[in-house]
DNA sequence: ATTCCATGATCAG
DNA sequence: TGATCCTGGAATC
């Protein structure tokens, strides 16, 4: 379930269980075994989340000579991301004997964290790692980040927004569920081109995601339904389906809008699933 | 038992 | 645009 909200809370469960102590790293997999080797016995220092990218900061144990034991700056790092299938898996201690596809599993005396199929896990260096903040986009969870340097691409661009909002130069975190939802939220049609995007309406889809993504790293999940049209409040049946929260079009093509009653469409753009409400977002969202 | 599909992204052409 | 990588659960045969 990987937007960008859940990177966010692993990195947050990361630490809970991890920050501070030394950790077991292991590859039972065996993909990631020169790696977690190196980073075997080492403390992890802190982690870290942009967009849909983890980063895992280790450092050197401490040495019981030392007086202070300030936590130093990690001296290399995990990056993981998902992809559209990666999963972790949280549990306590001690772990029970791997499956063999966990790539990484990492571990101490309380808890442990595998790590299965992810589309990137690898020990990078810190020059390597400021390489990928500096080729993605502003996040919306990051707290000193801001949505300027997104607008000044997408006012410039003829992409549709839909398209623009997955690309992780230019806004990363967002995944096809937010995108779908905050369009929705919006009123804006998908087919829209950037540059005809109201300066308006940008600030308000960002502030929006600021809000809606905070909230699915807190529920773990993502809800984007306002509640005046929860199940609860308008007497309808709740979502009954796979993924957990309440949504306005995300994967309901051809079920009623909640809100208008038209038929949710769906389209293939650039090999994802787009769904949106064509009397909602029916040509709107240049103010 | 097999196929399909997914909240992602890169690369070749 | 299509092929490819990664995994597992649901749908389909």
């Amino acid at each position: 379930m990987p937007e960008g909200h859940t990177i966010h809370r692993l990195a947050a469960d990361y630490a809970e269980r991890f920050v501070g102590r030394t950790v077991r790293a292991t590859s039972p997999q065996g993909r990631f075994a020169g790696g977690a080797a190196l980073v075997d016995n080492q403390v992890l220092e802190r982690t870290e989340a942009h967009g849909k990218h983890l980063f895992l900061g280790f450092g050197p144990p401490p040495r019981t000579s030392d007086k202070l034991q300030s936590r130093g700056d990690p001296h290399r790092w995990i990056h993981v991301h998902l992809g559209l299938f990666g999963k972790l898996g949280f549990g306590g201690a001690p772990a029970p004997p791997p499956t063999d596809t966990v790539r990484l599993r990492l571990a101490n005396a309380t808890a442990h964290a595998d790590l299965r199929g992810p589309t990137t896990c690898a020990l990078i260096t810190d020059a390597e790692k400021q390489a990928i903040h500096d080729r993605l986009g502003p996040d919306p969870l990051r707290p000193d980040d801001d949505g300027t340097r997104a607008w000044q691409r997408i006012s410039r661009s003829r992409t549709t927004v839909a398209a623009l909002l997955l690309d992780q130069k230019i806004i990363a975190g967002v995944g096809n569920v937010y995108r779908a939802e905050v369009l929705f939220r919006h009123g804006v049609d998908p087919y829209l081109p950037g540059r005809d995007l109201s300066r308006t309406a940008w600030d308000a889809i960002w502030a929006d995601l600021v809000f809606l993504m905070a909230e699915g790293v807190r529920h773990n999940r993502i809800d984007t339904v306002r509640p005046e049209h929860l199940p609860e409040a308008m007497g309808r049946p709740p979502r009954v389906d796979d993924h957990g929260g309440e949504v306005y079009v995300y994967r309901r093509a051809n079920q009623h809008c909640h809100i208008c009653g038209a038929e949710i469409r769906t389209a293939d753009l650039a090999a994802r699933n787009l769904f949106w409400c064509p009397g909602c977002q029916a040509g709107r969202g240049g103010g």
